[in-house]
RNA sequence: GGAGGGGUUCCCGAGUGGCCAAAGGGAUCAGACUGUAAAUCUGACGGCUCCGCCUUCGGAGGUUCGAAUCCUCCCCCCUCCA
């Protein structure tokens, strides 16, 4: 029971549960199965979500079955949007496939965990298999999906490979017998496609587990790229330390739930110390400090925390600056500090720079600049500031 | 094919001849404070050789002392009807 609990966490939805509660009765270890696209391994957190979910299954004696959707890749998800994607090459999914068990194995037991490619026992299907698993599903059912029907109701096309793609998700399901598969919300109709046919095929339906979006650092959308709003896998220790850092309190604890590793338990009685008067940047602290050490080392980790301590609490400046060389503008004999600051990249424009010092956000060594029209003459070497973040080792020659 | 509505500074969205570099909100940045890059408060938020100057309001022309606002043409988006 206690098994359960641990396992919905987060989760969004459980189809059915009845069914996962036998299954777990039967001792066995469960294969657990996850689909991948192979195209854009750069993961972010939002990604590791579903991934987290699979290593608490793993952790509870399960098997995973890491599949790599290099053949239905090549016929690109009906999202109606890119009607058009451009096929990946093998050697493509090969390089993403790679970088994907490097990012995946930081957080799964790769011992105990299959990677599969669809495209070996999809390619090996004949047209009269594909007729026959074809024949299994209705388009009436297929109209059930929600952009299926929206787009049906307003005159949109929908292609016919378009029905075939939750076909072959679902028979993946049943050329790998998963007993669960694992998805985003967005996926539950093709999940639930899985059950169907594999019921069809005389299996057990899988029990359909679907994880939610991930916010992002603004505790609102979805955590994306495009929204710049992320903390990717690759982010060097002390960003992802900051950007952890950087969330507000009350996301944090969505953070938790959906992003540690710790159990329900010990995160509900700090939950309850914050509420009695604990200092929430504790628990962010650990949480950030978790994170980090996740994807770089516990080493990384205590140094990403050493030096954000050092930054913010008491001001230091960060151990790998910058080091920026600039040349005197042509025909001048000294370089003026907005425009310093500017070809330096620490401000986006000269104007930047003038209301940045008026906001007495600029120090030079250390020390707050109040002019404006301070310029730098050549073989000055000086450590620039602008803002708490911004920093860089400026050397005019 | 017909009838309307609209394109404003990163986003949303005011503005219908001068007081408009353009309200308000969001995002962002800075300062203060703190518990942190949370929260809160204050301020900034086109560019520059920066107490002044220059360039913006879909594009190109025009009217005017003066236009985001008026006129002409063009481009693009949306809604309804056929």
């Amino acid at each position: 029971m206690h098994e359960l609990t641990e396992l919905l966490r987060g989760a969004e939805e459980l189809l059915l549960r009845e069914d996962l509660e036998h299954k777990l009765k039967e001792n066995r270890p469960l294969r657990i199965k996850a689909g991948f696209d192979p195209t854009a391994p750069d993961l972010h957190l939002g990604h590791t979500v579903l991934i987290n979910k699979l290593r608490q299954f793993q952790q509870q004696g399960h098997e995973i079955l890491f599949l790599i959707g290099d053949f239905t890749g090549m016929i690109g998800d009906p999202t109606g949007k890119n009607v058009t994607r451009k096929p990946l090459t093998p050697e493509q999914v090969q390089e993403n496939a790679k970088t994907y068990q490097e990012q995946v194995f930081k957080i799964l037991d790769p011992e105990r965990t299959q990677i599969v490619f669809n495209s070996t026992w999809l390619n090996r299907l004949s047209p009269t298999e594909l007729i026959q698993l074809a024949a299994k599903h209705t388009v009436a059912r297929m109209l059930e999906r929600d952009d299926f029907s929206k787009r049906y109701k307003n005159g949109q096309p929908i292609a016919i490979h378009e029905f075939l793609y939750p076909l072959i998700q679902g028979y993946d399901s049943v050329a790998l017998k998963a007993d669960v598969e694992l998805g985003g919300t967005d996926q539950k109709f093709n999940l639930l496609v899985g059950r169907q046919l594999q019921e069809v095929y005389g299996q057990k339906p899988q029990v359909v587990m679907t994880m939610p979006i991930l916010e992002g650092l603004d505790g609102v959308q979805k955590m994306s790229k495009s929204l710049n709003n992320y903390i990717g896998v690759a982010d060097s220790p002390d960003d992802m330390f900051g950007k952890v850092m950087s969330i507000s309190d009350d996301l944090m604890w969505r953070y938790f739930e959906l992003l540690s590793f710790r159990g329900n338990a010990e995160i509900e009685a700090w939950k309850n110390q914050c509420v009695q008067g604990k200092n929430p940047r504790d628990c962010k602290v650990a949480l950030a400090l978790e994170i980090v050490e996740r994807f770089h080392g516990a080493e990384a980790a205590q140094q990403a925390l050493a030096s954000f301590e050092a930054r913010f609490q008491r001001g230091a400046l960060p151990d790998d600056l910058p080091e920026v060389k600039l040349a005197l503008p042509p025909e001048s004999t000294a370089y003026p500090i907005a425009n310093l600051l500017k070809d330096a990249r620490l401000t986006a424009s000269t104007s930047e720079s003038m209301r940045m010092i008026k906001q007495g956000a600029v120090k030079l060594d250390q020390e707050k600049v109040s002019d404006p029209k301070l310029e730098l003459g050549p073989g000055t070497c000086v450590v620039l500031q602008v803002g708490k973040r911004k920093f860089a080792r400026i050397t005019v020659e």
